[in-house]
DNA sequence: TACCTGGATGATAGAAGCCC
DNA sequence: GGGCTTCTATCATCCAGGTA
């Protein structure tokens, strides 16, 4: 999680040194990349449970250079699976196993301060994508349906915490209760839970990080600092708002981590042969890769 | 080498509701 | 009535990969 906000204050720094000035927080986002240490993590847990890192698809973060998969930083044709209603759908991480995909993982995160203009539209994205994919399985594009996973990480701050009962929209039927009062985070954890229990995918994890400068001198501020500042000019400049590093997940015991890698392991080991001998790219596998909570400090 | 395409995701504009 | 909030729809802009 640290390194997520370390790449993108990165990413920013070196727009504005090559002179180009995207508004807000998008210049951390066109680079890409941040979600890369996300997907590695993720990756090391498929081969961890016996997948061949040969089989296992993911963008190495730049500095991994000890990566046996994919040249750092690089795509590979792997990523991408077909789909229904459009061409193609590039995935975070992609396992294949016996010449076909086992594991299919969708990472998305969503920053502030502008939460209520993009949540519907992750919504959309995050059932669309596996209904595309659901419906190119039955089409026979692909052989069978691989294990889904989505993983949804918002930006923790008093924006996405504070509970809204929202405008009481002119329509002719009433809202589902459960999305009264609720704030941003809220909607991330019904969404993802939801999306779960639905069997839209087959698993899902949301997690909240908190940011750890201040989006208005992220560049020049080390990422260990933790900083004041005014960030916020209108509803919540009354607040005394700290920046300081921090993680939680939304719903631990049903949409966490555990529970995600639990049921990721699970279909890696149903479909990989756990034979040493046959993989020599397993025999360098470092069982001490990083896990999600080595990365809190 | 230049151009095109696909993907990601925050920004913007405008409509509508809420509240004092 | 005006200012603020919420929401929807669409746009903008970057990067990476593919291709001529």
């Amino acid at each position: 999680m640290r390194s997520f906000w370390e790449v993108r204050s990165k990413a920013r720094d070196a727009q504005t040194s090559r002179g180009v000035a995207e508004p807000g927080e998008r210049a951390g986002v066109t680079a890409g990349g941040h979600l890369d240490h996300v997907a590695h993590m993720l990756a090391n847990a498929c081969i961890a449970a016996g997948a061949a890192p040969t089989n296992v698809y993911y963008k190495a973060p730049k500095e991994v250079t000890d990566s046996s998969v994919v040249a750092p930083g690089s795509i590979s044709p792997g990523f991408t699976l077909p789909g229904f209603y459009r061409p193609t759908k590039m995935w975070d991480v992609v396992v294949r196993a016996n010449k076909r995909p086992i594991v299919a993982i969708e990472l998305k995160s969503q920053l502030g301060p502008s939460f209520g203009n993009n949540a519907n539209n992750r919504a959309e994205e995050a059932i669309g994508t596996a209904t595309d994919l659901a419906k190119a399985v039955k089409n026979g594009l692909l052989p069978e349906m691989p294990w889904i996973g989505y993983v949804y990480v918002i930006e923790d701050d008093p924006a996405s915490n504070e509970k809204s009962s929202g405008k009481r929209d002119r329509i002719l039927h009433p809202k589902d209760e459960i999305f009264n009062k609720t704030s941003y985070q809220d909607r991330v954890r019904i969404l993802c839970r939801r999306l779960k229990e639905e069997r839209v995918y087959d698993n899902t994890w949301a997690i909240a990080t908190k940011r750890p400068y201040c989006p208005n001198e992220h560049a020049t501020k080390s990422v260990k600092e933790s900083t004041p500042c005014s960030y916020f000019t209108k509803k919540f400049k009354d607040r005394n708002h700290v920046h300081e590093f921090g993680f939680k997940e939304l719903d631990q015991e049903l949409i966490g981590y555990s529970g995600f890698i639990d049921s990721l392991t699970a279909v890696v080991r149903h479909h990989c042969s756990l034979d040493r001998k046959e993989n020599h790219f397993r025999e360098n596998w470092d069982p001490r890769a990083p896990t999600l909570y080595d990365q809190t400090e």
